[in-house]
Parts: C-alpha cells; structure tokens; sequence
RNA sequence: GCCGGUAUAGCUCAGCAGGUAGAGCAACUGACUUGUAAUCAGUAGGUCCGGAGUUCGAUUCUUCGUGCCGGCACCA
C-alpha cells in the first residue's frame, strides 16, 4: 500500500502497487499524457515502472532538463532503428546524450553520406508517427551476449562482456522490430520525440581508442517541443555569425594561407587588437612584480632531452639541423627560463624569482585539429615562471589564483570554471613530490574559497595543474589559465640556490599562463564579443567622416589632436554620403563615429555617433576626448 | 594522424548530362559635394586549388596530393 510523495510535499495513498503513469493519471489527465519518466526516489526510471512501497516521486515531462535528455536518449534509439530499418546490415554500438543532442555510432562497410540523413530524418519521422510503444525487458548476461550475437551485433555483445560489471542486470529496450540493449530510462512511446533534427556526419573511434577501428557517428539535437528546436538552430546561426573567421575576414584582422598552415597573417587591425592585449598583460605582470625576458627560438635538442619534452613530445616538435647538432625550435619557455635563473648565483633571499615571457612558441598539431586562431602551430604564450622554496610555494599559487581572475574580469569574463588535474600515468618525479605538488594547489584552491572539479589523471608529466575555463556570453567553454607545480624540470635543468643554512637547496617551480596562448585569446575575445570591442581593445577606436571636402581640413585637425592624445583614429575623407560613411564605419564596429560637416566646424565641435547607432550630439572636442579617456582608465 | 565533406573573381556565392564561366558587393574611371546604416553610370577582373589519367576536348569524370570545414584521437 504504497504512499507516494510529491515533489510539493503532498502525499497520495494507493491500495496496491502503481506504476508510474497510473499515478501522473491520477493526478491529471494531462500530466500522464506529458509524463516521458519518472524520478522515484532520486533516480530516473520509466514511467512503466511499478512502485510497490512508499516512495518520493516526481513525473518528469519536456519541462524538466531531465525529461529532454531522456528525450535525446531516446531520440538516439529511434536514429538507430531508422538506421537498421533502412540500413539493415549495419551493426549500432553506443548512444549517448551529449550537450543539446546525441549522437549514435554505427558500423556499416558502407559510408553514411549527408543525403543519408534526409532518409533517416524521415524514416524517423515516420516512425514518431507510428507512435510505437517503448517497452523494457530484462535479461540476464549469457542470454543478452547470445541474443546481440545471434542479430549480428558484435559491439553490443562485446559492451555487454566487456563493460556491463557481471551480476548486473541488463535491460533492453524494444520499439517495434528493434532491441537496443540499454540502462535508460525512455519515454514510453516514439510520439513523445517531436522536435529533433539531425545534424552532422563524423568518424569516431570504438571506444574512443585511436587503435580501434573508426566507425561511423551521426550526430542530432532534440528538444521539448518544436520551439526550443528553432531556437537553438537560431542559436546556432548566430554563433556562427561571431565565429572569428568569419568575423577576422569581415574586420581584416589576420588571414592564413596554404603555404603556412596553422600560422596566421596578422593584418595591421588585428595585430593592433592583438597587443592592446598584450599591453595590457604587461601593465598587470609590472604591478605583480613580474620582469620580462626573452629567450632564444632555437635550442639544442639536448637539453630537451633533459627536460623529459624529448621523451614525450618528439612527434609534435619542429626540429631543425645546422652545425652537426639538433636544435628543436621551441614548444615550450621553460627550458629557456630555466637558463636564465642558473645564471649566476641565486640567493634564497632573491625568491621568489618571477619572470614572463612573452614566449613565441611552434608545436607541430596534428593536421586535423588545426582550427583558426583557437588552435595554431605558432602562437604565443604568456607564459611565466615563479622560482621559490617549498615554504614559499603556497602563497605564491593563492597570489596567481588573485591575478588569473582579475585579468579575466577585465576582459569581461565573470565565469570562470576550475579544474585540478591530478598526475597521468606518464610521468616524471616519484610520489612523494606529486603528493605535496597536487596537495599545495588543492589547498590553495580551498583556502580562495573556490569550487573546483577533479580531474584524475590529466596533468602534465612534470606536475599537477589548475585550469581556468571560461564561459563566453553564448555559454561556450574555453580552457585558458594554467598553474602547474613542478617540483622536477628545475632538478633536472641544474637550477638551485643557497639556502639560508648555505646548503643548495633545488627551487620548486610554478609554470603559470593566464590567457594562454594569445593567438588562441584574441579568437575568443573576437567570438565572445563578436568583433564589438570595448573601446580599449577596439582596433580603431574612432572614425572621423566629414560631410564635404569643405571640413577636410578640420577632419585633418581633429584627427591630429585625438591621435596625440593617443587614440587609433581613422578618418575618411572620400566623396561619400555620409549615410554610406556611417554604414560602412558601423559595419567595421569603430565604436565612436565623429561627424564633422558646415556646423561642427564653425563651433568647433564634433556630432558623435555609437556604432550602437545612439546620437550623443555635438560636443567641443574636450569633451568627447575626456570622455573617452575615462572609459579607458584601468585598461590602458 | 583518422573518418566524412569541400575548393569557381578580392569577398559572398551561382553554374556546367564533359564543349575553357556568371551575379551581387568590393576595385578602377567618371558624374554628383552630399547631414547620421548602401547616389548613379561605365570599365576591368578568373591556370574554375595543384599534379597525373580517361577523352577529340576536363573547371566538370577518375586518381594522387594540398588547404579548408565538421567530428574523432591528441593537446607540454
């Protein structure tokens, strides 16, 4: 005699057993006509599912973040069942929920191509409309390997002998003529998916192992209804609109060409936008007590040798050769920095050592991955390294902690997601040292307050990590900041120092880069404000249009004085309308367009316009120079 | 690197059952001297990514290569 709670706290009584359907019936008949699962007890199950004692209960429909993934779960099982229906010799493997989608992976000799998926779109519509019921089932482990292997499914009885734990049970979900071996839970029939579209065709590897042989990925989004749908192709579209590739075109900010793939042509705006970042990197390492060096591009092999990057990273380091010696041009700063500290003799009391680089670095990515700015062969990082004593280790981490989220409040960044990631298996230094490495950046961390993530087994060979992600204004994540404690590369490059006893004592040291790499940075500055900088980034900060040639003098005059005052100005003189000048400055996003025609000049003022389109009026140029200098203030 | 797709004017794109190509914008020339998101007219512009093959003939078909796009694996 089951009583059932409901999330409100209100409590139904039944006589015998009920499934969960019976009780969302119970309470309305809409809610058991909208019910795609059920939470009983905390868990997602289906709404088949009979509840036999007293229990907590939530009936999950479109509305619930859980109800649409189930949704997509689902919606992965009807791809697959158009796929085998259409495509009956293909084998399915798995199909997941990812973020806004699914994808399913399918092992077919045959290639999949995109008008494929107009047929499967279909076949799927076809079968919503069928409005098959999902029903579950139970096998136990012989009798499901024997079943999937019968139907020529090798990859699900492999999961099933492979990754399913012995003794567990194993469900199977049947909609129509298909089975899919599966935990779910589903709705409870094909008709409740009615808002998915698939989208793109990709490899993937058997169990993500480039060992394995790739097989074939479809890759859908689905939703609640049919609005949330178009809203997130709409999302889609305008994501699209900001890709900086798109946008470094549109604003001739830089250009990549065949002959240096994975290097990019910064054009005179874009290096522009590129070191105001830059700049201002410099301005916070001197208020942090940074110096600025510079190391060679090319060292010898050896000593990446000693570094442990030889060992690990031969594959992706260019390589040059002159002399009868090896020279690898560099992937990394550390080795170079590390040069620098042993120059001379360091004193205990000269730790902490803090020392940036700007450092232009070539790693040889792999062809594939190559992606614009976000992942290139050559880019710079702005990269430092602190040299100090153990003792001194944690308050330097907290202070790196300080800075990293400052500089990206700056850039207009307020979310910031954090990662500790932990010692892999390939490594340098015993476990002594990893366990004060990992120890020193978890406190550090706890004592900031921060929520952080775990992430086991993905730090460096050399140290364990802080990553900083962030989120942009259309909610995407990138990984930019790192700290990485290493207390092996200085022992292995001969730095030390003499401690206050006279012993020489190894230095520990932090590897630290907050933008990352800044090629990488200003694409992401590009999407996340797509291409509209605030003034202290912006290229060109202001365009000054005259009306007629009359003004061009007085557009020479102003553009002069806002130059010495050091403001990136462009004027345009061309016999244009200024309706023509406006549209085209608008379009570059020149945040202020100063009009100057007959009136301005005889008051000695300029009419200023936003690239919003606001009209701020005509003001004497003081005015708008002091204004725009106190947006500035802080940045530059 | 792997899987799939793709490459046409400076840009965005159309086109061709195989007969060496077209638009809009940009550029250039001229007229217009213009008041807050596109003035008008004219001119010029292409090894149709590169190599090889099939063919009387290839931008189109085949093949190899390269870049790019979407994923996967990788990411010091």
């Amino acid at each position: 005699m089951p009583i059932i709670t409901l999330p409100d706290g209100s409590q139904r009584q039944f006589d015998q057993p009920v499934t969960i359907v019976e009780v969302a019936a119970n309470i309305s008949k809409s809610l058991s006509k909208a019910a795609l699962a059920g939470k009983l007890n905390g868990t997602l199950v289906d709404t088949s599912t009979t509840i036999n004692d007293d229990a907590e209960l939530a009936i999950i429909t479109e509305k619930d973040p859980e109800g649409v993934d189930v949704i997509r779960h689902s919606c992965a099982h009807l791809m697959a069942q158009a796929v085998k229906e259409l495509y009956p010799e293909t084998q399915v493997t798995i199909g997941p929920v990812i973020e806004n989608g699914f994808y399913y992976d399918f092992a077919r000799a045959e290639k999949f191509t995109p008008e494929d998926l107009e047929k499967i779109q279909a076949k799927m519509e076809f079968i919503v409309k069928q409005n098959l019921p999902v029903e579950r089932s139970v096998m136990v482990r012989e009798e499901a390997i024997a079943f999937f292997k019968q139907q020529g499914e090798q990859y699900k009885a492999q999961i099933i002998s492979d990754i399913i734990p012995e003794g567990q049970e194993i469900s199977l979900y049947k909609q129509g003529d298909f089975i899919d071996l599966c935990r779910g839970p589903h709705v409870p029939s094909t008709s409740k998916i009615k808002a998915f579209k698939l989208r793109s065709l990709a490899g993937a590897y058997w169990r993500g192992d480039s060992n394995n042989e790739m097989l074939q990925r479809i890759y859908g989004t689905a939703w609640g209804s049919k609005k949330d749908l178009t809203d997130y192709l709409h999302r889609l579209e305008e994501a699209e609109k900001r890709d900086h590739r798109k946008l470094g075109k549109q604003l001739d900010l830089f250009h990549f060409q065949e002959e240096a793939p994975g290097m990019v042509f910064w054009h005179p705006k874009g290096w522009a936008l590129y070191r105001n970042i830059e700049n201002y990197m410099r301005k916070r390492l001197n208020e942090y007590g940074y110096q600025e060096v510079n190391a060679p591009l090319l060292l010898d092999r050896s000593l990446w040798e000693k570094s442990g990057h030889w060992d690990k990273f031969a594959g992706n380091m260019f390589t040059t050769h002159f002399e009868n010696r090896d020279y690898v041009i560099k992937p990394m700063n550390c080795p170079g920095h590390i040069q620098i500290f042993n120059q001379g003799l360091t004193s205990y009391r000269q730790l902490p050592y803090l020392i940036a680089e700007f450092g232009l670095v070539h790693r040889n990515e792999a062809s594939g991955t190559l992606h614009g700015l976000m992942r290139a062969r050559r880019f710079v990082q702005d990269d430092a390294h602190v040299f100090c004593t153990e003792d001194q280790l944690q308050e330097e981490v907290t202070k790196l902690i300080d800075f990293t989220f400052s500089v990206y409040k700056d850039f207009g960044f307020e979310e910031v997601l954090i990662k500790l990631s932990t010692r892999p298996e390939k490594r340098v230094g015993n476990d002594d040292v990893w366990d004060k490495s990992e120890k020193a950046l978890e406190v550090a961390l706890d004592s900031k307050g921060l929520d952080w993530e775990l992430q086991l087994g993905e730090g460096a060979f050399y140290g364990p990590k802080i990553e900083f992600t962030l989120k942009d204004c259309i909610g995407r994540t990138w990984q930019c900041g790192t700290i990485q404690v290493d207390f092996s590369m200085p022992g292995r490059l001969g730095a030390e120092y003499v401690a206050a006893d006279g012993s020489k004592q190894v230095p520990v040291m932090i590897h630290r880069a907050i933008l990352g790499s800044l090629e990488r940075f200003t694409g992401i500055l590009i999407e996340h404000y797509a291409g509209l900088f605030p003034s202290w980034l912006a290229p060109t900060q202001i365009s000054v249009l005259n009306i007629t040639d009359a003004q061009a003098d007085y557009v020479h005059e102003v553009t002069k004085i806002l130059q010495k005052n050091g403001f990136k100005v462009e004027s345009d003189l061309r016999n244009e309308k200024i309706g023509l000048k406006i549209r085209e400055h608008t379009l570059q996003k020149v945040p202020y367009l100063l009009v100057v025609g007959k009136r301005e000049m005889e008051n000695q003022q300029v009419a200023v316009r936003t690239r919003g389109g606001e009209d701020l009026g005509s003001m004497p140029l003081n005015d708008f120079i002091e204004k725009l200098n106190a947006e500035l203030t802080g940045f530059i």
